[in-house]
DNA sequence: GTGATAACCTGGGTGC
DNA sequence: TGCACCCAGGTTATCA
């Protein structure tokens, strides 16, 4: 599932080959993609467009066009940009034409990913800033900000972390990492975090986010390279994907639960449970 | 205001 | 082999 480094990665990739270039013809051949906006006259407004950067927020990544437009395409779960691909796979969205002969494919077998165009005159970084909370790698991300955030949130730390309006990029593959790597139960109330805690955290989330930036992404379901390939980070991953398997750091098994609705991976000796029972509904699941 | 949950969607895995 | 069912998860809307 593409998150920050997953996206940053297709942002590298694409943005060479996008940027510059004019969109010669796009067809959009899932309605839903615009939603709540009729297709076909997003499709319209964008044929003809000149992209002059390729650009990324949180897990969004912004076509920003010619006219002060931006095309925000979010991936979701599924989502993938192909630059150029042999032939034409199944679960092809949109079609998008280059002037120099190329093209780029969206494919989505989930259909969950979206393309919002804003018009002149719409505030981009204001439709942004309401969703997106700081960039891990921006100066405004810091361990002290994520404690003041936080205060007297009674909600787990894991759901906090995922919250895209409290940190911009983390989803659940790098959640877990920076929570095994900084010793921190998923579960524990996020207002109960120390600042050392915190600190730990916060360098944690910019370390698994930059290896997993360094590895191109993580494949472990559907994401893929703009040129099909397959991003790493999948081999380093920790905790994640590894229930009942050693924990690299004290070999306790690795155990699988759910927390705030998603599946979870923790070390249960290197991450304590908390002593006071969280309010959120935990469920032990078959480990391995 | 906060937190929990359902809904969206479909491929893959499991059980019968 | 084929069918039915369940699970996965990012975001948004809705409810308590």
């Amino acid at each position: 599932m593409p998150e920050l480094p997953e996206v940053e990665t297709i942002r590298r990739q694409l943005a060479p080959h996008l940027e510059g270039r004019t969109l010669a013809s796009v067809e959009i051949l899932d309605a839903r993609w615009t939603l709540p906006e009729p297709s076909e006259p997003v499709a319209a407004a964008l044929r003809g467009a000149r992209v002059e950067a390729l650009e990324r927020a949180g897990k969004y990544l912004i076509w920003r066009l010619d006219g002060d437009r931006h095309l925000l395409v979010h991936l979701r779960m599924t989502g993938a940009l192909l630059w150029d691909p042999a032939s034409e796979p199944p679960h092809t969205r949109v079609r998008f034409g280059l002037d120099d002969g190329h093209r780029i494919l969206y494919v989505d077998p989930r259909r969950f990913g979206t393309g919002h165009l804003l018009s002149a005159g719409a505030d981009c970084a204001a439709y942004l800033d309401a969703r997106l909370g700081p960039e891990p790698f921006s100066p405004e991300f810091s361990a002290t900000a994520l404690r003041r955030a936080a205060r007297g949130r009674r909600a787990p730390i894991k759901a906090f972390i995922l919250d895209q309006r409290r940190i911009a990029g983390v989803g659940n593959i790098y959640a877990d990492e920076s929570l095994f790597r900084a010793g921190i139960h998923p579960e524990r109330e996020a207002g109960a975090l120390t600042p050392a805690q915190w600190a730990a955290l916060a360098e944690a989330i910019i370390c698994a986010l930059a290896l997993g930036i360094d590895a191109k992404g993580a494949s472990i379901d559907d994401f893929r390279h703009v040129d099909g390939q397959r991003g790493s980070f999948q081999d380093l991953f920790l905790v994640f994907n590894r229930a009942g398997q050693p924990c690299p750091r004290c070999g306790t098994a690795i155990v699988k639960t759910v927390v705030a609705g998603r599946g979870t991976h923790l070390c249960p000796s290197c991450q304590p449970r908390p002593r006071r029972r969280a309010a959120t509904r935990t469920r032990r699941v078959a480990a391995g």
